[in-house]
DNA sequence: GATGAATGAGGTTTCATTCAT
DNA sequence: AATGAATGAAACCTCATTCAT
């Protein structure tokens, strides 16, 4: 991709982590992005095609970043322990991503249905996690998305809150969070 | 409260649902409350004024809804499930309060002590809950803000995933949705 | 009409007849009536709405001046005398109008039926001469947009090459175009 | 003339007869014309620039045409009829050129002399024309400049609002038309 | 208190022009 | 000679805010 286009992209995410969709102007991100106002247009329609691109791209990286070091064959507790703390970690080491993650679900949304499906293929490792979990009896018997909200969002919800110091969690807090996930979903 | 502010609160709360923060204008909010753009400054400030304020409207009315119906001698385990199916009602029922709840968080933060210390004040009731359940050995000995996040935050997302379309939750995933989160918090 | 949306309108013609329709901002009107930038959107869509209402307003002015001193019980030759110096007139004297109006003919065209049909009603008095003359067997039997075009237009052209210093026109060349023009649509 | 430039001289009259002056970029003119935008600036100075020399180009097509087919030594009344016709058939059949004619008498005016004698060289023929039927006692004895509006000037217009649908003019109205211009100039 | 016309700074976007390749 | 990415001034337009009524 083109060198510039990834500046532009860069400085949107930085921006909007930190001022919101309101409240970044084109200016602003031409200036971040160390490129003239007008170069943005060479690379996106409009300001709207942005933050769809935006959307895209930070999606891809969450998806990466979340299977990272997740293997198939690995014991299920070790992959869900895994994809938790990816979650966690892109939230409050590497800044932007995640925490405008939050600022992504009051879009005008752009559910169109390859977006949905590819939304499925992104995150099809954490399918995998349930439905083998389910199959062996192990977790309750929910859609992958209930599950998902029971057990992962809390890790990107904390760790919002944490980085944004509303709260704060010590290791020992984390380790016991990322178990009370686990109960969630267990069948007990 | 004078009947204008009111308005004036309510179709701004409309609006920010509708079209979130960046999108709506004063004269959007004017028109739609029916009265003069003039009119809003004798009761806000500006339109950060207006925010901040329709923010604190929310979180009283969120607090009173989700402590509804709950009475500090009826067993923790009603309290609780009480709590979650108000938080769940407002999102799915109401409209706009809960969904647009999702927008506060992005805000130019108003983040004052005393504006914490309020909060605190306004779940009140949430609080006593968990402090009373971790007094017992029954919850998991996390602060409360966790506690809240692994228990309570998944009502609020399930609902805006089921109010948006994103996914659907039947009577008895919700049942078994409660019966997580309530295992999520509980000492094992 | 509002004074402020008339000042607008005049100061887009003087504007439109000196610099074109290309070279005229929002921004010179605005200096041009001596109104703030946004006001204009108050009376005006866009800046297109503002030239198609200026058109309008043009086509009545024309339309008012053109039969200005004329009656239907005048002489025929009385009649078209006297609108085609009217048409001289505004061309000359009055400066901007007609000037301008050569500049509308090249607009994205607002050719809706009501337009059309309001152009007509506008020069209904132009229509009854030569629906009269054609009666009597004195003009040719033409339709009257070409008989117009044989001997109203030249008047506006030559009065406008006469303004811009293109051509000089004595008194005395004046009569003889207007008769050379009542020559071209007499039948003889 | 270089291949590029007359594509870019083409490509800007086509664009201009379509959009007008305002709504015609430089990027489109390179679009269209099939080179780079820089490309342009090797042949013209600027926008301006490139404009200037279209008229010129335009005019001395328009000369080149309207002479065609005219000898001095053919009757007056058939010089002028062939002439009134090439005029017409350059706005009906050719499209572009003599419907965007419409369009430079709007324009930052390039009135040097230099150009004013050069129009009066292209248009030699219509000159002579008229200055023949004035020393037999046939025109009027007008300006050619007037004699010009009284006679030609109709075709043009009329053609104008032939192509763009505003009136039809039918084969005998043609003659009818071209008899009545003549009418115009002749002594009676 | 209430109004809404008016303001003008600032937003998004376009476009004539340049310059490294 | 030709390209086209990049520029940034300036275009159109919006909107928070004020103030005369």
């Amino acid at each position: 991709m083109s060198d510039k286009k990834t500046r532009i992209l860069e400085a949107t995410e930085k921006l909007l982590s930190q001022y919101g969709f309101h409240g970044i102007s084109m200016q602003m991100v031409a200036k971040e992005a160390g490129v003239a106002a007008g170069t943005i247009y060479r690379y996106f329609d409009d300001k709207n095609d942005l933050l769809h691109q935006l959307h895209h791209h930070i999606l891809s990286y969450v998806a990466e970043k979340l299977s990272q070091n997740v293997s198939d064959d690995m014991p299920l507790k070790c992959r869900f322990r895994t994809m938790w703390l990816n979650l966690w970690e892109m939230a409050t080491q590497d800044g932007a991503p995640l925490l405008t993650r939050g600022q992504f679900e009051n879009l005008p949304r752009s559910d169109s249905p390859e977006q949905q499906q590819l939304e499925k293929q992104l995150f099809a490792k954490v399918d995998r996690l349930f439905d083998e979990g389910k199959a062996q009896g192990l977790f309750k018997p929910l859609d992958n998305d209930i599950l998902s909200v029971l057990s992962l969002e809390p890790s990107a919800c904390l760790a919002r809150k944490h980085a944004n110091g509303i709260c704060t969690v010590t290791d020992d807090a984390l380790e016991a969070a990322i178990e009370a996930c686990w109960d969630a979903i267990l069948q007990h």
